[in-house]
DNA sequence: TGTACATCAGTGAACGCGCGTTCACTGATGTAC
DNA sequence: TGTACATCAGTGAACGCGCGTTCACTGATGTAC
């Protein structure tokens, strides 16, 4: 077993791991820029200085949690935007895939909307970009569908942000929600599920 | 004129009011659960201790920037959302009034867009209860239109928040962009403005 | 108007504490032969 | 397989520093008579 290659790696992902887990239950009550290196390894159990092996510093780590918040969402965008036959079905399927998600992964929905315009600036900008991926893809995506003949790319943009930021707001919308009563949830849902529908009504009415 | 009353008070507000300018030019480039109390008595050139004499801590200081961020913008969103003989026409003023005030005040649109989801939780609920009271009074607005004839209180509200989300989300971008060349601007400006276009196109065929 | 007392916004020293960062180190893991 | 050396993730002491909060204070402003 002493000569099995990696044993070293695989340790050092390890504990760099469960730093970026307890950095975000810790940011489940303050924002990053407030985020302390020492807090992270306290709570991990690891000497202060055993940070500097994996981050130059806490805005580093938070970089690292955008990737990891949103750099798996991309394939799930697809399949949730992607034409369905009926279009509301369509849209109840979007508002309970981000319900799931939301209740899966409630700190990093709740990072990503804190830290989008959040104190530091390398990770708004990594933010920013991972959101402007998902609008290309929501573009591409929206192009496919027989409704978005005769629209510029322009317009496909401008209506893919519109669903990106609706997306976030209805995550965010669901976040706050997810201690509540049953009743105030599905009335959260319902509200972002008639949302959904007034901006597919719009985009079907576009070219009138 | 020494026995002027109410020298000391306004000397007071005076001070008061220097901390609040001096906190909010600081959250300009972090967030408000990591900035100091000596940070900001210092900026104003006043012993820390004198921060006590206005505000039991920082986070009590962020709910008076929420009031003075948003409380006298109450009279703006009425004539924003009022019925207007052409919606083009309309919505053009609002993002004319959004770019405006954005200009006007861009720290207390980055203060607000920040805190909204940030780390600081009577601050976001301050910010919550307002942009509710928003929600409100534009589904008041709204109501006031023919358009609105036959929709239910639910939907108005649905859409009320659409709008001011909508609205957040535009000074948002139109903060980004401040200080873009004017060829972005205009870009954004114009992709705000269709995005309003097609919740206002989705709003005149729901019930279709 | 003048005097004696009360109020209270702002002061300045002091405190204990946790912070980020440096440094030389240790010892398990990895590599060359 | 065994040995000698290199690597490097994590350690622990030490540093200077700024933090929030306390306290008794000062002196200008305000009030009562």
């Amino acid at each position: 077993m002493s000569h099995t290659p990696g044993v070293r790696q695989a340790q050092k992902r390890k504990t760099r791991q469960a730093l970026l887990d307890a950095a975000l239950a810790l940011l489940e009550e303050q924002s990053l820029s407030s985020l302390g290196l020492r807090e992270v390894t306290r709570a991990v159990g690891v000497a202060p200085t055993a940070f500097y092996r994996h981050f130059r510093s806490t805005a580093d780590l938070g970089v690292a949690l955008v990737e990891e918040a949103l750099g798996s969402l991309h394939p799930m965008i697809r399949t949730t935007v992607s034409p369905a036959e009926d279009s509301d079905e369509r849209i109840a399927r979007a508002v309970e895939l981000i319900a799931g998600h939301v209740a899966a992964h409630p700190a990093h929905v709740r990072f990503v909307a804190r830290e989008r315009h959040g104190g530091v600036q390398p990770v708004r900008e990594a933010i920013r970009e991972q959101l402007a991926r998902f609008a290309g893809e929501v573009k591409d995506e929206l192009a496919e569908d027989p409704v978005s003949a005769g629209w510029s790319e322009a317009d496909l943009l401008m209506l893919a942000g519109l669903y990106v930021d609706q997306m976030l707001a209805t995550a965010s919308l669901f976040l706050e929600t997810l201690q509540a009563p049953e009743e105030e949830r599905r009335r959260a849902a319902d509200t972002a599920t008639r949302q959904m529908r007034l901006i597919g009504v719009g985009r079907r009415h576009w070219l009138d």
